[in-house]
DNA sequence: TTGTAAGCGTTATCAG
DNA sequence: CTGATAACGCTTACAA
C-alpha cells in the first residue's frame, strides 16, 4: 500500500533543516526543557501541522518498551452493564494517555485465553478483565507477566485485586424491603453459581431473608445461567412446583427478567406483586409492573479499575475495591 | 516495570542454537516453505512454547508496516446498536486476523476528529466509522490517508463507501401496516434531521403514507435528536397539539420510544393504538404493548463493512451496500 | 542549543 | 537448510 504514505520524523526533521533529535525533542514538548530556540521550535512545529504528521506508535513502543494501551475484556459486549463499563473506561483512558483495546470472550474460557494471548502480543501495558472462568491459577499465570485487575466478577481466594459492584447490600435491602411491603414467598433466580456475582446477589438474597426473620423454603432458590430461556423455565418451573407465582420475585440480571416476564405474558395467569432484578435498563420504566432494580455504578467501577491498573503498572500494590450500587425504585 | 520482563526472538534463537532467521522462519510458520529441518523447528517451538514467547507486535508493526489493527469509531457504546456492532465485528476481525480498536467519540464531532487522529498515531490499517458530523470536506481528506468506511450512517454526496440498513423499505412497510389496520392519524417522532438513517426513517414513513394513499397532516411529523427527554417532550407537545393520541405512533430509536412511553405512563390517559419502533430490544416483548420493530441486521452490517475496508485495503475499490432489516412483529 | 549514534525486536535480502 | 546484516521510525546518552 503505498497508495497511504506517511512522514517520518527524520522527514520532518530535513525539511525544517533541524536534526531528528531537536524534532524529537520539539514533538515532544520538551524544546523547554533543552530550551530550544522558539524559532526553532516554531519551524519544527509548523512543518509538522502542514504535512499531518503522526509518529509512529509502534517505533515508540518499540523503543520506550510502553505500547500506551490497555486491554478491556469482557465476556459480552452487547451486555449492557460491560458495555457501559467500556463506554466509561474508554475516555477515562484516553485521558490518562493510553488507548484501550476492548475485546470480548464470548463468555467463553478458550476465547478469553486467546484473547488474553493476544493482548499481550500487543503489548498492553496493563489488563483489566472481567473473567469468565473461575481457575485461578491461570489468571495467577498472567499476572506475572503485566498489571491485571479484575473488575465486575471477582474469583475467591485468588490474590488479584477487583473492583465489583457490592451486590450484597443492594440485594439485602430490596429483599428487606419486599417482605416490610407485605411479601410472605420470595423467590430468587440467578445465572452460574459459581460466578461471583451470583454468589454476591444470592448471599445478599439470604442476607435480607434473615435480617426480615424469614425461613428460606424449598424452591425458592433457582440457579441456572444468565440466558434468556432459562428465566422462562425457571419461571415455568417454580410456578409448577408452588402451583402460584411467589409473591416476590428476584432476577439475577435483565435476561433472566425478559425471559420470566415472557412467561408469565404468554400466561396470562398473574404475575409476582413485587418484581425485583439486578442491573437497570430505561425500558424497565415503560413496563406495566413498578420493577425495583439495582443500578451499577459503571463510572465508578471503570474509574477504580483503571487506577488499579496505574498503580500497579508503577509497581505499587493495590487493594480490591466494593463500588456500592444503587436502587432504582418504581411505584 | 523491569519486574514483567518478556523473551525476544533473539533469546529464544540463543537458546535453540540457532539464529535469528531461522527463529523468525519457524515461528512465522514459513519452515515448510524454507525447508528447514524438522528438527530445528520443533526444537525452536519447543523453546518457544516453553518461555510463553510472544513476539512483539510493535516490532512487526515497524518492520512490515502494517500494524494488524483496524479501528472502529461508534457515537456510543452504550447504545445497544453500535454495541451490536463493536461486539459482532470484533470476532470477524479477528478471524481476518485483525485487532480491532474501539473507541467512541460521544456524538461529538471534536471528539471524533480526536479519536480519528489517535487512531492514525496507532497506524490502523483501516477504518470503520459511524460518522457523527454531516462534514464530508473533513472525512474526504482522512479518506486519502487510510483505508475509511461508514457504517450505520452515511453523507449525502459523499463518495466514502457505507453500509447502512436499509430504513426504507422496513419503515414503510410498518406504516403501511399499520394504516391497513385502521390507524387514520400516523406520528413520526425523529431525531437530528441531518444525519442519514433520520433522513431513511422519515423517507420510509413518506412512502408508507404515500402507498397507503394518505396525505401527511400538519404536526404527524416531529424532529429533534435521540435523546430520551426529547421523546418526552414530543409526545407532550404532539398530545397537546393534537388533542388526543395519535392512532399509531412511529418513533425513529428506542430512546425516543421511552420517552414517549415515559411520558404515557406518567399522565395514564390513554395511549396510541399502535406503536412502532426502530431498533429492536428484548424488553419490548415485556411491554403491555405489542410494539413493533424493525431489527437490524448488525451481523450483516458487521461483515459487510469489514469486506469492504479489506478491499480498499489491497487497493480495490468498493461500492456501498444496503443491508435489508426485518421486522419484529408483535401481536 | 543542537547533532551523532546506538539501539528497541522484527523481517527481508543475500550469502553461504 | 541456515546465518549475517541491514533496515523500520523513534528515543536518548553523549558529544560538540
Amino acid at each position: 500500500m503505498s497508495q497511504f504514505i506517511r512522514l517520518t520524523m527524520d522527514d520532518i526533521a530535513r525539511l525544517a533543516n533541524v536534526s531528528k533529535t531537536t524534532a524529537s525533542l520539539v514533538l515532544n514538548g520538551r524544546s523547554a526543557e533543552y530550551r530550544i530556540a522558539e524559532s526553532t521550535k516554531e519551524r519544527v512545529l509548523a512543518i509538522a501541522r502542514e504535512h499531518h504528521f503522526q509518529p509512529s506508535q509502534s517505533a515508540k513502543t518499540l523503543r520506550s518498551r510502553k505500547s500506551g494501551t490497555l486491554g478491556l475484556l469482557v465476556p459480552e459486549l452487547s451486555n449492557f452493564a460491560h458495555a457501559s463499563l467500556a463506554q466509561a473506561l474508554e475516555p477515562l483512558c484516553r485521558e490518562a494517555g493510553y488507548q484501550l483495546l476492548v475485546m470480548s470472550s464470548n463468555e467463553q474460557a478458550s476465547m478469553e485465553t486467546a484473547g488474553i494471548e493476544h493482548l499481550l502480543t500487543r503489548q498492553v501495558d496493563g489488563l483489566i478483565v472481567v473473567p469468565c472462568s473461575s481457575d485461578a491459577t491461570q489468571y495467577l499465570k498472567w499476572s506475572l507477566r503485566l498489571p491485571l485487575v479484575f473488575v465486575d466478577r471477582h474469583i475467591k481466594d485468588c490474590p488479584i485485586p477487583f473492583v465489583v459492584t457490592d451486590a450484597i447490600d443492594a440485594v439485602t435491602s430490596l429483599v428487606v424491603q419486599a417482605i416490610a411491603a407485605g411479601s410472605r414467598e420470595v423467590v430468587y433466580f440467578g445465572g452460574q453459581a459459581d460466578l461471583s456475582p451470583s454468589q454476591d446477589r444470592l448471599a445478599g438474597y439470604r442476607k435480607g431473608l434473615e435480617l426480615s426473620g424469614m425461613t428460606e423454603q424449598e424452591h425458592w432458590v433457582w440457579q441456572r445461567d444468565y440466558l434468556r430461556p432459562s428465566g422462562y423455565s425457571m419461571m415455568a418451573e417454580c410456578y409448577e412446583r408452588l402451583g402460584h407465582y411467589p409473591d416476590s420475585l428476584f432476577t439475577g440480571s435483565l435476561t433472566l427478567l425478559e425471559g420470566a416476564l415472557a412467561y408469565i405474558n404468554e400466561k396470562q395467569n398473574g404475575s409476582p406483586a413485587h418484581l425485583m432484578t439486578f442491573d437497570d435498563h430505561n425500558l424497565l420504566n415503560c413496563l406495566p409492573w413498578g420493577i425495583q432494580s439495582v443500578v451499577q455504578d459503571s463510572q465508578r467501577l471503570a474509574s477504580e479499575s483503571l487506577v488499579r491498573v496505574l498503580k500497579l503498572m508503577q509497581g505499587e500494590t493495590v487493594d480490591s475495591a466494593w463500588i456500592s450500587a444503587s436502587l432504582h425504585q418504581r411505584p
